[in-house]
DNA sequence: AATTTTGATGCAAGCGCTTTCATAGACTAG
DNA sequence: CTAGTCTATGAAAGCGCTTGCATCAAAATT
């Protein structure tokens, strides 16, 4: 099946270049180049003695090459904290999937939750190309904005809604979410709450929850020693840890509320090894919505997001924003409190 | 804090390119290029020029551009079929990790278990330089392997190994880890089956786990048909209803074995929904050992996976090919069954 | 039949880097 | 003092692609 002259051999040679296909196919570098790029603009014939070659050859564009000839990518890059849980899962999912409609590639890189991290992913997510960037929440160091900024590459960022701040944002607004959950969990009675939380630095949406929770006990005039707080990575594991932390101080709380259904379903598991009657001793609520939060027993009530709403529209946001449209609003979604079996009322 | 003379302003300029910071530092493109690359050769007070420039421009090297004329990338790929539950999310962290201990970068992609999906994304992966590639399972087109092998990137399978086949690999066992638990659950009595598991086409790591409660029940002299066999995507919900499937059939299994812990979880749900107790009435196991299956209840018999050896040793091995170095042998990894709440004696 | 338009193709410049080779100066050794 | 050895640097040739411009033949218009 084999029919070439010279050493277009596939065996010990270098891989096929454009320059190889042209060979083959006895045209110029540009009309294959063209083939790939705008079929419709060449003829049938040569198109298809083209595609043979590309064929025979099994040629594949290289992909920085073309970057630095055309100045695009068609890529854009997204930086998460964790793969580690299914937190972002979801909404990367759907925001990668539009992104395809609209003849995007996305690169996704995880940062451990480490602001160094972050950086070094951003860079590198800049020397590849990405032509716009999808970021999890404001809070990072202002010059890496300043960089961004300089390379006009455009940052969407979500997971959060902040109407204090500027830049755009598609995402949900954390301390509205969390304040109205605190309310429900007033209106049971409760007087007395647990927090565990993610660490607040260089994370707003940690904050922005835990003011949500102290804005409501305000209203309610609770005091401030009324809520206590822990401090710790997400992991179920450190879930666990917090509790018992929590239950292990003088002045135990009536509910204790998760910083994300990750912490939330660690409280729970250890809640249970511990003998605790859930919802009927202690209420624990988690907040994102993710799919441990319906396995678990009982299932987790929890402060919905709408994942997958979120990640499309990002991406159509970003797309256009990319495509040099004027950026309209950030854009808020709504969140929504899921009465599954873990919240009750207070004891007593 | 600015002093350049002619346009080397910010503001609506190019970026900035090695030749900028060449110009600015005085220095030859090439000097610029050394001190990226190799700064102990060149003099401490060019390179502090130079790096001071660097600044100046907030200039990052194009990786296209480097990746072409280098003709090294530093990057591998990784294509998993989902991120959307954690199974695979914690070997690859390991992965990643051991990666960049060698200088390696990873760019991951997900295929949504469809195989074109696959192909597509490791020529995406190859387009983009990727140096070598990690996959999962062994099953695919040939062509595509083909095709690997003419462009000469080591490829290495993971998350399984069969000893039939010669290609490197790093993973378990599918067919002893299946037929191993199996054994088990057959001393405990069982001799009704149902297994919910993954479609089989395409997928190596499927079929073997089938395989291996055949062998296991066949060696028990159990009939096939006491195995009863759903199809289906993972997925917590579609193992509820796959669980309603098997259960609906007049010849109830005492145990139901899922094809991974996800699948497991859904059907532990379905059966608590439907009033049976676990495991009095009925057996389940998993597989994978991910979080999930120790945070529902009760706790879920799975069998667990080393996944950060996995990965780790993955890296290593992966990176050892890229080098050159030839391929010694494929490892496997040994499992081992976690007995914890779901699986205990068969009913009677 | 002469002119204009259109369509298909090739030429060649250049994208931002690395690297080979050459050069020039500073040392060391004889 | 000359030849030989280093060391720090620059000039320039690509790496594999895209694309503006030029070319030429065929089709459409006058």
């Amino acid at each position: 099946m084999n029919s070439n002259k010279k050493k277009s051999n596939n065996s010990t040679e270098k891989l096929a270049t454009l320059a190889d296909v042209a060979e083959q196919a006895q045209v110029s570098t540009a009309t294959v180049s063209r083939c790939l790029n705008s079929p419709d603009r060449v003829d049938p014939n040569t198109r298809e003695r083209v595609f043979k070659a590309i064929d025979a050859l099994s040629y594949t564009p290289n992909f920085g090459a073309r970057a630095m000839a055309a100045r695009r990518t068609q890529t854009v890059g997204a930086v998460i904290p964790t793969m580690e849980n299914s937190i972002f899962a979801r909404g990367i999912q759907a925001f990668q999937e539009e992104l395809s409609n609209h003849g995007f590639t996305l690169l996704v890189a995880s940062s451990s939750y480490k602001p160094d991290r972050e950086e070094e992913q951003i860079k590198n997510l800049i020397a590849r190309g990405a032509e716009g960037l999808l970021l999890i929440g404001y809070d990072r160091n202002p010059v890496i904005y300043e960089f961004l900024r300089n390379r006009k590459i455009p940052v969407l960022v979500t997971w959060a809604f902040d109407p204090s701040e500027s830049r755009p944002a598609i995402g949900f607004n954390n301390v509205e979410a969390m304040s109205n959950l605190t309310k429900k969990i007033l209106e049971l009675g409760h007087r007395k709450f647990g927090f565990i939380t993610a660490s607040l630095k260089n994370n707003d949406r940690a904050r922005n929850r835990l003011k949500g929770i102290q804005e409501a006990m305000k209203k309610a005039d609770l005091p401030e020693k009324n809520l206590q707080l822990v401090q710790t990575n997400y992991s179920i594991e450190n879930g666990s840890k917090a509790f018992e932390k929590i239950m292990g101080a003088e002045e135990r709380p009536t509910v204790v509320i998760g910083g994300n259904d990750v912490l939330a379903v660690g409280a729970l598991r250890k809640a249970k090894e511990m003998g605790f009657r859930i919802p009927d001793d202690l209420s624990i609520t988690g907040f994102d919505d993710i799919e441990l939060a319906q396995v678990v027993d009982p299932p987790l009530t929890t402060v919905h997001v709408p994942h997958r709403r979120m990640g499309t529209r990002a991406a159509q946001i970003l797309v256009s924003l990319i495509n040099g449209e004027k950026f309209e609003k950030s854009e808020k979604l709504q969140t929504t409190i899921l009465f599954r079996g873990t919240l009750g009322h207070a004891p007593h």
